[in-house]
RNA sequence: GGCCUCGUGGCGGAGUGGUUACGCAGAGGAUUGCAAAUCCUUGCAUCCCAGUUCGAUUCUGGGCGAGGCCUCCA
């Protein structure tokens, strides 16, 4: 079975052929740690991991090497180190802002059933390699130092824009770039920048300063998956300008024809129709929606839509897709060995087609096929283990009063307090009642469940 | 202005050159003290115009429309 994969690279959808079948690399672009993860910024999180359990069901599980990196280094971490630790020192400032938010989205990701990454490198951990590369670039005459910066010169590779089919001079035409008088090309970007006294810096031979934003994923992915890997992963919003520039610095450095050979970018988020932005108040971040729902739900309404469509993040989906996994719960029972459905790999195998895997995981269900149902749920990282099944022990031993006192009342068909008692049920405990007729006896058994 | 996606029922959302999945919601029924849950049945769609074809929702071209990127952004 031949695993397809879309590629932003080629714009098609191609066979995945990967360059060394006992050690599959991929490398994922990740957080910014300056704020609390969004819920958009679980979708690439949640699918590439969805892709890595993918590659270790088909090659192996020792021989997939995954890699997010951790970018805690950058302007926006200062101005909320200043803006939150006012009175600490900048550094220590930044290391409270950095360490708070990674451990956060630490907490979030596994909640979300995210397997850990191979290596999580940070940026900071990877300066000197970043230097490295700097030096290379001005040495074969693809950077130059001017106005206290190192810029990347994209005049100096000629097929610069293959990502984002960018042509230099169509961007000229839209004037929005700025016109910085030090750059040789508007579209050079900065590989390295000087910091002030009060800034973070690190040494170097232009001076002591910080990276550019793109030159910590090309030192990272060179230094744990090497010059050319296989996939690199992202959001779509990160084809332009910043997988293009990692593209340039990489392959200028090792003088390779790709970085990777397969670019894989997922699609945006909005809430409820709406482009999420803290302006109309529907920032929602992954601890929000982790209030009101488990993980599961969370990571399987994700997983609805494809990766690369767009997708409206609402209430009334969260409750559907809550509703689907309480029902196959229900169906699954215990279930000791579980297997994953091949049709549902196949599906998963044409260019993760997770909506198409659910499909068939339905159609599971109904059929009652409980071992190739859990086995695709597990397969896509949805475990049921957290899901409502059994209460607290005093909750259920009042519950269970409750229910015993309302069908005490209905036996003497006093139907007026048995509904009182529904009622109070619902309201205190949250919980609603099933009678339920066993078709052999005739007695009526009530069931409860918590409503979420 | 450039680049890129996408237009399928009330909603979400697949697939296919030849009776249009699936889920939710809706309708009807079974069941129930009434509900809920469950089960059964059922109605509803492929943006427009050309072209290719015996036949297009599917392929090609054009149009209209929506969204994204081009600046930090998943």
């Amino acid at each position: 079975m031949s695993l397809r994969l879309y590629n932003t690279l080629t714009r098609q959808k191609e066979e995945f052929v990967p360059i060394d079948a006992s050690n599959v690399r991929m490398y994922v672009c990740g957080p910014t740690v300056y704020d609390f993860a969004h819920i958009g910024n679980a979708r690439p999180v949640i699918v590439f991991d969805v892709l890595y359990r993918l590659l270790r069901h088909i090659y192996g599980e020792g021989h997939v090497k995954y890699v997010r990196n951790i970018t805690d280094v950058d302007d926006k971490i200062n101005e909320r180190a200043l803006r939150d630790f006012p009175e600490l020192p900048l550094n220590d400032a930044i290391a409270r802002v950095t360490a708070k938010t990674a451990d956060q989205f630490q907490a979030d990701v596994k909640a979300l059933g995210c397997l850990e990454p191979t290596v999580q490198p940070r940026a900071t951990d990877n300066i000197v390699g970043m230097i490295e590369m700097i030096s290379t670039l001005i040495t074969k005459g693809h950077a130059y130092v001017a106005a206290g910066e190192v810029l990347f010169g994209v005049d100096s590779m000629k097929d610069y824009g293959q990502l984002s089919n960018r042509k230099l001079k169509d961007q000229k035409a839209g004037a929005r770039v700025a016109v910085d008088a030090h750059k040789k090309n508007p579209a050079d970007f900065v590989l390295w920048k000087l910091s002030s006294a009060d800034e973070p810096g690190w040494e170097s031979p232009w001076g002591r300063g910080r990276p550019g934003w793109h030159i910590e994923c090309s030192a990272m992915s060179k230094r744990y998956l090497g010059e050319v890997f296989d996939i690199h992963g992202g959001g779509l919003d990160l084809i332009f300008p910043h997988h293009e520039n990692e593209i340039a610095q990489s392959r200028c450095v090792h003088g390779t024809d790709v970085m990777a050979n397969v670019w894989m970018h997922n699609g945006f988020l909005q809430v409820e129709g709406q482009k999420m932005s803290k302006s109309l108040g529907n920032f929602t971040t992954i601890a929000d929606v982790l209030k009101d729902w488990s993980g599961e739900v969370a990571r399987f309404n994700m997983l609805r839509t494809h990766y690369r469509q767009p997708i409206d993040w609402t209430v009334a989906s969260l409750e559907e897709s809550k509703n689907i996994l309480l029902d196959w719960r229900d169906r699954i029972g215990d279930v000791m060995t579980p297997r994953p459905d091949a049709e549902v790999v196949a599906a998963l195998s044409d260019d993760l087609n997770t909506h198409g895997a659910i499909t068939r995981m339905h159609i599971l269900a109904k059929n009652g096929s409980v071992v190739a149902l859990l086995g695709s749920l597990e397969l896509l990282g949805i475990g049921l283990a957290t899901l409502p099944r059994e209460q607290n022990v005093l909750v259920k031993k009042q519950v269970e009063e409750l229910i015993e006192a309302r069908n005490q009342a209905r036996n003497a068909k006093d139907w007026k307090r048995a509904d009182e008692i529904r009622e109070e049920i619902a309201s205190k405990y949250y919980v609603y009642l099933s009678d339920l007729k066993d078709p052999a006896t005739g007695v009526i058994k009530t069931t409860w469940e918590m409503r979420r």
